[in-house]
DNA sequence: CGAGTTTGACCGGCGC
DNA sequence: GCGCCGGTCAAACTCG
């Protein structure tokens, strides 16, 4: 019967029109159903009318309605649709119970009737009812949508203010185990307060109300340090800028100063050691990032002009000076030499903040460049032995125990991105960490990575803000394990990473160059771990 | 012609 | 004080 699905259609009108077709009701109201003599059935919406046969799937469906399980679905959709005994049925399967996939069937709209009920006098209200059913089925799915966007919001709120949380707990407990190594190392306590602003100010270069934040006391207003993060990642450009901002700050907000080897600024450090010794490190910071490479430059997405070209002692290859010219302005400065034990190596240093918005891709080098000086300066210290015993300074770091060495050349301390190691490494941050509570160098410094949408990861888990003050210790290792597992952000990492490694362009310095050799056009993280090596 | 590059001069820090 | 060195400046030059 039912073929073509067209027969049916109607019914007892008198009864359709008693009815609210809105109104749920029970199919399996046995003491009506037993009153019509003959059940059939209508899909208003189904384009494939012809699989809308008695008994099929859909049918099932209509009995387990009766039995509650949609309705105890753990997602509420806010529809309530199920009005079969008045002879309509809407139907709205809410939940694949298998793998937690919501889908929803609106087109299977179907209406109860008795075979005798239709004749001509009744086809008016057919037309009536048929609007009216899809009128209601459309109210009905105006109204889940709209439960639905407010549970997904609800989520996306609950999600943003644990991804603030774990900022917060992040950089802190990374503070602290950073002051935890030096003090026992050093016992310089003095040194405490100034670092712990370093990397507050490092965050975010305004004032603030709160001094100095302890990660294991709950009472502290994650509001605000939510606040204070949320903010810093929505300056314009990322914690290397912020980090020149400070400088910019510290230097009387004169950008042009901000040199970083400017013989000026050796002057400022001199003019008041006591008060400047927290902060020198700070506006000193360089990155260098060595890659293989046999363009000129390595793309990093700014635009550079070549101000200067000197040959360094000890290098037959001359260095040069580029600026950022993507901004009038922009105090961002790098310098490019290749190796001189190996040529195919080529060096860029960077220093500065960029003052404008970056291309993503830009971003990109600028949220590692931040990130490694982040690390650099989380750790610094005003001496050489703290600096170049990083094993034991990021215990954590995966590739520490082989390869970390910070390298505080005078009078700026340089964290260096070897990008040029290891062949077996081709993708290192898909490696699992070796403790569950160890942080990736990227997770050192990179709220804003894990900010960006490109990073956000959908398995994050939701973490309520009390836990993560109460036992910031169990927040981090869920964290670092959901982070660590997760493709998606391992893979964004990656490719993040990988964008030093450009395709080559003209020399305009915008620019993508050559691949190195060792990975010609891979889209991958260029053939090296992220280390640290002597500079 | 404007933007970018080249290159020698210049400056200041630092070591001897 | 002198010279070395790293970094910057700016005029000349090149290129599209």
């Amino acid at each position: 019967m039912d073929k073509q699905g067209r027969e049916l259609v109607f019914f007892h009108s008198g009864d359709f029109l008693r009815r609210n077709p809105g109104v749920a009701d029970h199919s399996n109201d046995s003491s009506s159903d037993h009153t019509r003599p003959i059940i059939k059935e209508v899909d208003f919406f189904s384009t494939d009318r012809t699989s809308e046969l008695p008994g099929t799937d859909q049918e099932k469906k209509i009995s387990t309605i009766g039995s509650s399980s949609l309705v105890d679905s753990s997602i509420n959709t806010g529809l309530n649709l199920l009005t079969s005994s008045s002879g309509i049925s809407i139907i709205a399967n809410i939940k694949n119970p298998d793998n937690n996939e919501v889908s929803f069937h609106f087109n299977t709209l179907r209406v109860f009737c008795v075979s005798d009920a239709i004749n001509s006098k009744d086809l008016g209200f057919l037309k009536q009812a048929d609007l009216a059913l899809q009128l209601s089925g459309l109210q009905g799915e105006l109204e889940r949508l709209h439960d639905e966007n407010k549970k997904l919001r609800s989520l996306l709120d609950q999600i943003t203010k644990s991804y603030k949380d774990l900022q917060v707990q992040l950089i802190m407990a990374t503070q602290k185990q950073t002051q935890g190594n030096r003090i026992e190392q050093k016992g310089e306590l003095n040194d405490t307060p100034g670092s712990i602003m370093s990397a507050q100010h490092l965050m975010d270069p305004r004032p603030r109300p709160s001094v100095t934040l302890d990660v294991n006391d709950p009472s502290i207003s994650d509001d605000k340090t939510q606040e204070v993060l949320v903010s810093s990642t929505n300056t314009v450009g990322t914690t290397s800028q912020m980090l020149g901002k400070r400088a910019s700050v510290e230097d009387g907000l004169d950008q042009t100063s901000q040199s970083w080897g400017s013989p000026k600024s050796p002057k400022l450090e001199h003019e008041k050691p006591d008060e400047q010794v927290p902060e020198v490190p700070f506006r000193k910071a360089r990155v260098s990032v060595r890659a293989r490479s046999d363009a000129p430059l390595i793309s990093d997405g700014c635009q550079w002009r070549k101000y200067g070209q000197k040959m360094a002692k000890g290098n037959p290859c001359p260095r040069a000076y580029y600026r950022c010219t993507m901004a009038v302005g922009c105090p961002v400065r790098k310098q490019v030499q290749r190796c001189a034990e190996d040529k195919t190596i080529l060096i860029t240093t960077y220093e500065g903040n960029h003052n404008h918005p970056l291309p993503p891709a830009a971003t990109a080098m600028a949220s590692t460049t931040s990130a490694a000086a982040a690390m650099l300066l989380s750790g610094s210290t005003t001496s050489k032995e703290g600096l170049s015993s990083s094993s034991s300074f990021y215990p954590s770091f995966p590739y520490a125990s082989t390869m970390a060495t910070l390298s505080a050349s005078a009078p700026f301390p340089t964290i260096t991105l070897d990008l040029t190691q290891g062949p077996n490494t081709t993708m290192p941050f898909h490696r699992t960490s070796p403790s569950p509570t160890t942080f990736p160098l990227p997770l050192h410094g990179f709220p804003q990575l894990l900010g960006h949408p490109m990073y956000a990861s959908p398995k994050l888990p939701a973490i309520p803000s009390v836990q993560l003050g109460q036992r910031h210790a169990s927040m981090v290792e869920t964290v670092t394990a959901a982070i660590a597992s997760d493709p998606n952000f391992t893979a964004a990492l990656a490719a993040a990473i990988s964008t030093f490694m450009g395709t080559p362009r003209s020399s305009d310095g915008a620019n993508n160059l050559n691949a190195p050799s060792g990975i010609p056009g891979s889209p991958q993280l260029p053939q090296s771990c992220t280390t640290f090596s002597t500079n």
